[in-house]
RNA sequence: GCCGGCGUAGCUCAACGGUAGAGCGACGCAUUCGUAAUGCGUAGGUUGGAGGUUCAAUUCCUCUCGCCGGCUCCA
């Protein structure tokens, strides 16, 4: 981004040089918007003006529409933004009495900009005048528009006012704006870019998975390729726990509504739930865990001297999610869970929360992941929620987990109000290519489920206590980490996760007999198989080798005569090209050496 | 769920009231080839589904299913 600093004009007029690009960025993106909802009105005199404000991305403006507008307004509507820009019209700030305000945005009937008056603490407030459209802004603004930069429309979509679902429903039209050309250019690059990244194309291109209309939307089919993906994901999981002590178990897809009721889920969850009739009795389609591991927990009477207990699945649950947030692996229907539930003593707390934040930062890093940010959700006593626990319950879960984060050192948000009615949380969240954030690791205080199911341990008393009970999962669920990863290499796996580890490719028929070879000495060799493939189909080297690159498999051994003469394969690499020939012994070493420490390799 | 857009061969896309087409892929034949596409041929479609308007619908209208961009919600 190119240093940014110009002159702006305050809401009282004041005249001020911005210096700092960041806040310039902002403004000159506030700014377009005012100028785009100038065009808007100009052109469609019968909107009225919801808010426009600037973005990370770039900024957007909400109308209030009686005419629904189409992508192919956006042509027409930057057109006039140019035209107008041209006319170097200035910006002018006003400060105004809120009763006066008033009266001029009821005139001009824009009764959404007067509810945000209405609402407005202070006596007076200030208005922006730019052409004929005045708005109720605080600013500040660029000059004029003459100092406006390269800007683009993107694209336009239905947003709720006030972001409230109940209220009538606005159209935005998104745009970005930048200093200088190249630099929108470049945005609009890294945008497509992002879109040749996209999870559910690169699905579709190597084979990983599939969505079927005749199955249902949200529903996973994942094919050869992704589910041994997959499968990598989950052995090394698997191996890690097991390591730290978890307990792998296997529980009921499907379980009498009864048991939902005694868990809560039936009534704070129960629009998110498939149920299923049967006989008299109803049945739920299990959306989360917890239930059946905590009565695997519950199966013998606990002592304190065997906890923590630490409970495990790769549990596949299924929730009834609104249809139009469904999207890719991302947003599902239906997926598996690293799921786990620690059931511990009040001072086991601590050292189990950090061990988990230990074990989710090696987990995340050993995929490639390092730049995450973390959040602490914790209750608003003020909001007057029904939250389960006791104030002290609160108290000490919030100084277990900050003590938790100030042990690992990590930086984190504190989010108030944010907390699950049951109990505080950290979580770890992703940024994918595309700019948007997922959430992965989440590790959840819960003080409702003990109580509901009456989980006790014998102390030294010998009486029954109430056992501590953490929720948490690292890659949250295997679908949505599975987009993500696909996003981060761009599909190409580095060799410890990649399907197809090497691909021969024979010269011609006549070495099809050695290919083989090659084949069976990999896939049975000492240190464990190598996942190999063998192209024997009638074709030229070139033809293979485009395909496997678009493949983007690590490792192609072209084989012809010379090889087989010499026992060797002549390796390429999908980033570097040609690697000269080697033993077969060798190359499967160098393979386990790369696997082994899960390197990831130049090139993404 | 809501707002807007879009559904044509396995994939990527043409045709936009007048007999549905291309490239890639698949299959067959020839070729036996040295680091990002060998040549020729063949098959493949109730244009997502149902109804309607019309002499005639892939094209226009209604409903429905699905997808995409957002909003709300969320692993």
């Amino acid at each position: 981004m190119s240093e940014l600093r110009f002159r702006t004009i305050h809401r009282d007029g004041e005249v001020v040089e911005v210096t700092d690009s960041e806040e310039a960025l902002q403004i000159l993106r506030h700014s377009t918007s005012h100028l785009m909802a100038l065009a808007v009105t100009q052109l469609y005199p019968e909107v009225h003006l919801g808010i426009g404000p600037a973005t990370s991305e770039g900024f957007y403006y909400d109308f209030q529409t009686p005419r629904r507008l189409t992508e192919e307004d956006l042509e027409t509507i930057e057109k006039k933004m140019q035209e107008l820009r041209s006319q170097d019209l200035p910006f002018e700030p006003s400060i105004v009495s809120k009763k006066k305000a008033l009266k001029f945005f009821k005139k001009e009937g824009e009764h959404l900009k007067t509810e945000l008056i209405e609402e407005r603490d202070g006596e007076i407030l200030s208005c922006y005048k730019l052409g004929e459209l005045v708005d109720f802004c605080t600013g500040p603004h660029v000059f004029s528009t003459s100092q406006l930069g390269a800007f683009k429309l993107l694209s336009i979509a239905g947003s709720y006012w006030r972001g409230d679902e109940k209220r009538e429903q606005l159209q935005r039209i998104y745009g970005t704006a930048f200093p200088q050309e190249a630099e929108l250019r470049d945005y609009l690059d890294h945008l497509e870019e992002a879109l040749k990244r996209d999870h559910r194309r690169l699905g579709k291109q190597l084979n990983l998975f599939s969505v079927a209309d005749r199955v249902a939307p949200g529903l996973i089919l994942w094919h050869p390729k992704g589910a041994k993906v997959r499968e990598l994901i989950e052995g090394f999981l698997r191996l890690e726990l097991e390591k730290r002590g978890y307990q792998f178990v296997y529980t009921p897809h499907i379980a009498k509504s009864d048991l939902w009721k005694t868990s809560g889920h039936y009534e704070y969850f129960r629009e998110n739930m498939f149920t299923l009739p049967l006989d008299e009795e109803e049945y739920v389609l299990k959306p989360m865990n917890c239930p059946g591991h905590i009565l695997i927990y519950q199966s013998s009477k606990r002592s304190y001297r065997e906890l923590p207990v630490r409970i495990a699945e790769f549990g596949t649950v299924y929730r009834k999610e609104k249809s139009g947030t469904l999207h890719g692996l991302l947003r599902v229907r239906g997926f598996t869970q690293d799921d786990a539930h620690i059931f511990c003593r009040p001072d086991q707390v601590l050292d189990e929360v950090t061990q988990t934040l230990d074990l989710a930062e090696h987990v995340l890093k050993s995929f490639g992941f390092d730049r995450l940010e973390v959040a602490l959700s914790v209750w608003d006593p003020a909001a007057g929620k029904d939250y389960a626990g006791s104030p002290e319950d609160w108290k000490n879960a919030e100084s277990v987990l900050v003590q938790a984060l100030e042990r690992k050192g990590w930086s984190y948000e504190r989010c108030e109000g944010e907390a699950a009615f049951y109990g505080p949380k950290i979580d770890v969240t992703l940024v994918d290519t595309l700019g948007r954030s997922w959430q992965l690791s989440t590790f959840q205080f819960d003080f409702s489920l003990p109580e509901r199911f009456n989980l006790t341990y014998v102390g030294t008393d010998s009486k029954d206590h109430h056992v501590v009970m953490i929720h948490r999962a690292l890659l949250g669920s295997l679908e949505r980490f599975m987009g993500v990863l696909i996003e981060h290499y761009g599909g190409a796996f580095p060799l410890w996760l990649a399907p197809v580890q090497a691909l021969i490719i024979p010269i011609s028929e006549k070495s099809h007999h050695y290919a083989l070879e090659v084949q069976k000495a990999l896939r049975e060799a000492e240190r464990g198989p190598i996942r190999v493939e063998t192209d024997l189909r009638n074709e030229k080297v070139g033809y293979k080798i485009r395909e496997a690159q678009l493949q983007k498999v690590p490792y192609m051994l072209i084989v012809g005569e010379r090889e087989a003469e010499s026992q060797t394969v002549a390796v390429r690499n999908r980033f570097q090209g040609e690697q000269g020939s080697m033993k077969v012994e060798e190359l499967a070493t160098l393979i386990y050496d790369l696997v082994d420490q899960k390197v990831v390799e130049e090139g993404h």
